[in-house]
DNA sequence: AAGATGAGCAACCGCGCGGAG
DNA sequence: CCTCCGCGCGGTTGCTCATCT
C-alpha cells in the first residue's frame, strides 16, 4: 500500500506557474504568511495548486532577496568546498549562500560547476598528482586486492564513487572551528581546485578525499550531517555513523572517528600501490575512545576503524596493517596519509 | 532550413524526519 | 509509546531554447 497523496492530484494544476498565480501566492503570503501550513495555503489563496508546489514556488522564486543569475567565483569556491566536505546536502550549502536556493545550487552544480571542475581535473591532473598516489584516481577495481583474500565478501564492492578536493594550501571546512550548525563557514581557501573522479554510472556511498597541505583525508558514508557528541560540533556524521573528528596542526593531521566500511578506500590504497613505501607507518583510532597503543593509536575496541599515517610518528607498518585489517574482519572509514 | 542533440532550469515526485495528538 | 501527517530534502523529469549537423 502506497503513501496517501499530499493533495487531490486530479484537481490541482501542474506545470509552469502563470504570472497571475505568482501574484496571488505572493500577495497572500505577504499579507498572511504561510500560516505554517502549506497544504491549506493554496485553497485559502485561491490557487488550484498542490501545497508543496506553492512552497517550492515561493522558496525558489517568489520570496524576497532571491538572487538569480551568474554565480561568483567565491560562490563557486564555497559550493566546491562544501560539496567536498558534506556531499550533495544542497540545503546546507544554500544556507551558506544568501539569496541562493538549494534548487538553484543543485542545478548549477549539475549543469555547470561539475563540468567546470572536470575541466580542471583534466587539465591539471598530470602535473598536480604525485606518482605515488596518482592511481587513486583510477577506475574502480574489477577484482579484490590480494591482501583481502579470505575477507573479500565484505572488502569488495563494485559500486562506488569518488571525489576529492585538491589544494595547495587548503583549509577545509573544519568542524572544530567553523560549524555548519551555526551557519558560519570559514573557507580561507587559496589556490584551490577541486578534483572529481566520479565513476560514470555507478551508484553508491560517496567517498570524499581532501588534501590539507600535504595530507589526504578520506571519509565515506551516506546521509551526511553535522553532529556532536560533546556539544562542540567537532564531528561530522553520515547518517547514524560518526565519521570523523579532525584536529589540525602545522605538522600533520590527527583523525579520530568511528565507523566501518572503508573497504573501498583501503582497497584502492593498497591495490593501487599507494603503500609501496614499506616504511610508511599507519595509526589507528576510534571515536572518542582512542588510546595510545604500544605502536601508536589503537582503538579501545581493537577495530581499526580509523587509519592514519604520518611518516614521522610511531605507528604500524604495512604488514601490521594488513594483519590488523585481516584479523578484525573490518576496516576503517577514514584513511589519512601523506603523499 | 529543418531536424537532432544538448544545456539550462523550473517543477515534480517520493521518502525520511519530526512534531502533534 | 504509537500513529498520522505536514515539511523539507535530494533526485529526477520534462519543457524550452540554443547550437550543431
Amino acid at each position: 500500500m502506497g503513501r496517501a497523496p499530499c493533495c487531490d492530484k486530479a484537481n490541482v494544476k501542474k506545470g509552469p506557474w502563470s504570472p497571475e498565480e505568482d501574484s496571488k501566492l505572493k500577495e497572500y503570503i505577504e499579507k498572511f504568511g504561510t500560516g505554517g501550513n502549506w497544504i491549506a495555503l493554496p485553497h485559502k489563496a485561491g490557487l488550484k495548486r498542490c501545497g508543496k508546489s506553492c512552497r517550492l514556488r515561493w522558496l525558489n522564486y517568489l520570496r524576497p532577496n532571491i538572487k538569480h543569475g551568474e554565480f561568483s567565483d567565491d560562490e563557486d569556491r564555497i559550493i566546491c568546498n562544501l560539496f567536498a566536505s558534506i556531499g550533495s546536502r544542497w540545503s546546507i550549502i544554500a544556507a551558506q549562500l544568501p539569496g541562493r536556493t538549494d534548487n538553484d545550487i543543485k542545478n548549477y552544480w549539475n549543469t555547470k560547476l561539475k563540468k567546470k571542475i572536470m575541466g580542471v581535473v583534466n587539465s591539471s591532473s598530470h602535473e598536480q598528482r604525485k606518482p605515488s598516489n596518482s592511481n587513486l584516481f583510477q577506475s574502480p577495481l574489477q577484482t579484490p586486492p590480494s591482501i583481502f583474500n579470505g575477507n573479500s565478501n565484505f572488502y569488495y564492492t563494485q559500486t562506488r564513487s569518488f571525489m576529492g578536493l585538491l589544494a595547495d594550501h587548503h583549509e577545509s571546512i573544519n568542524p572544530k572551528s567553523s560549524s555548519l550548525l551555526n551557519n558560519t563557514v570559514s573557507t580561507t581557501t587559496t589556490n584551490t581546485s577541486l578534483l572529481q573522479a566520479q565513476d560514470q554510472g555507478l551508484m553508491g556511498p560517496m567517498h570524499h578525499y581532501q588534501v590539507k597541505d600535504n595530507f589526504l583525508m578520506f571519509g565515506s558514508g551516506d546521509q551526511p550531517s553535522c553532529s556532536s557528541s560533546d556539544g562542540s560540533c567537532n564531528q561530522i556524521s553520515y547518517g547514524n555513523k560518526e565519521i570523523h573528528e579532525y584536529e589540525y596542526d602545522t605538522t600533520g593531521t590527527r583523525s579520530v572517528g568511528s565507523s566501518t566500511n572503508c573497504e573501498m578506500i583501503m582497497e584502492n590504497y593498497f591495490y593501487n600501490g599507494a603503500h609501496e613505501d614499506q616504511n610508511q607507518k599507519f595509526m589507528f583510532g576510534a571515536a572518542g575512545s582512542c588510546v595510545n597503543g604500544p605502536n601508536g593509536w589503537i582503538s579501545t575496541d581493537q577495530k581499526p576503524n580509523v587509519l592514519s599515517w604520518e611518516d614521522n610518528q610511531l605507528g604500524f607498518g604495512l604488514e601490521e596493517v594488513k594483519q590488523l585489517v585481516s584479523n578484525n574482519n573490518n576496516a576503517c572509514n577514514n584513511i589519512i596519509f601523506k603523499y
